[in-house]
DNA sequence: CCAATATATGACTATCAGTCATTAAAAAAA
DNA sequence: TTTTTTTAATGACTGATAGTCATATATTGG
């Protein structure tokens, strides 16, 4: 039957209206200050419709994280064939996640501060989706962490997943400094921009088999 | 007049009562489960009457954060005292932030969860507070890391502040992995403690001036 | 055209942070 | 000691908001 197909079609696309929607306002006032009336306002329908679409606020900030997640593994995915050798990979990643993020900051922001509390207080179908998602990115850097290890680029006395675990947290965390992190800024006299910019620099003989050789720069 | 300065012992003392309730049930049920309310009926007061010691339910986490980072910065500034090189200092640092954050786990659980949130949304006051606590032990890193360029132990082509801030980013977030970082280490095969455990390992090449002497192990 | 099904709605409930008029207790003054 | 003034305590109340549900509307298939 064709007609379910169409309804099935419309229902996704009226999903994104409504992510469109919450994302946009989500990102000018942060999560907790937008009430789901708002966001129903904002599309043009009633408050309980809102709930046959998605069954919580918090599933509504679920969904918008993996939109995104996915476009950023698309990308990344991409990005990081052009490497060469497994080191050459984890500097793109590292350099492109920056740039990434930078291009997001709106979304890193929401993300980041909001992030911890809804992660933790997240159910059981949220986590599998979730982790379904993450699970097309995550694996690339510990193939590129792999592969470094087997090409001589990359330290080879630490376990792959371990290494490529540290990788992902501190680029995330540079990148998106919690809330408390970013005031600390101003008083220590170190920009954010700096902070950013010198990561790789900082990461590089954590990371290399031979910095004396990688990391000249 | 002997009157007031015994009152505002009393104030003090009450103060801590309510912060030692708010602690316990913060620490088992999570911030944002908590009501007023909950907290009052702990201490046997009104509701009202914790507005007179705290002006709101953040004031009370920051509080909270601020006893545990004053009672963190005296221990630190004891043992890092005990390192010779700056190098070893860092190293103590962050071993024994490692430790301090194991035997505090329900506190840094809460930090890590609900702190994005309630730093972003801070009132001037708290954040001058906050600041000021951290002062107490945030130029001891800076220290340390400044004292080990001198030595020659520390890497000296990274501005000392700067590194300093990475060491302090990450530790904290290794040692208080957020929520959605949590939940990927069943799924990825590497357990919390060796994550934790591993970390001086993954870290020392990139904070040591001459890492083939002082990494070895 | 008419049942049956799917979609939409906003009034309603429950919860909770923070306020404030009122009461009670303590301190100071008489 | 008694009265006045100051300080502390209280819980009913307000406003906000997530999520529900009985009712209404629209769509579909027969």
């Amino acid at each position: 039957m064709a007609t379910a197909d169409r309804k099935e079609r419309e229902k996704e696309q009226r999903k994104n209206v409504i992510l469109d929607a919450a994302e946009k306002l989500f990102f000018s006032k942060g999560f907790d200050s937008v009430s789901m009336e708002e966001i129903a306002k904002e599309v043009e329908l009633g408050k309980g419709t809102l709930y046959l679409y998605f069954k919580s606020k918090d599933s509504l900030f679920f969904a918008i994280i993996s939109r995104k997640w996915i476009e950023f593994g698309k990308i990344l995915t991409e990005k990081m064939s052009q490497g060469k050798t497994g080191f050459e990979k984890i500097q793109i990643l590292i350099r492109w996640y920056i740039e990434y993020a930078q291009k997001n900051a709106d979304y890193n922001d929401m993300a980041t501060t909001f992030g911890p509390q809804l992660f933790q207080r997240i159910d059981a179908e949220d986590a599998r989706m979730m982790m379904e998602v993450s699970m097309k990115y995550i694996p690339l850097v510990h193939a590129a962490v792999r592969e470094g290890i087997e090409d001589g680029s990359v330290r080879n006395d630490l376990d792959p997943t371990l290494l490529g675990m540290y990788l992902q947290m501190i680029t995330f965390n540079v990148v998106s400094p919690d809330p408390s992190m970013k005031n600390g800024f101003a008083t220590q006299g170190i920009s954010y921009d700096k902070y950013v910019e010198m990561l790789p620099k900082f990461l590089c003989p954590a990371v290399a088999r031979f910095p004396e050789k990688e990391c000249d720069n």
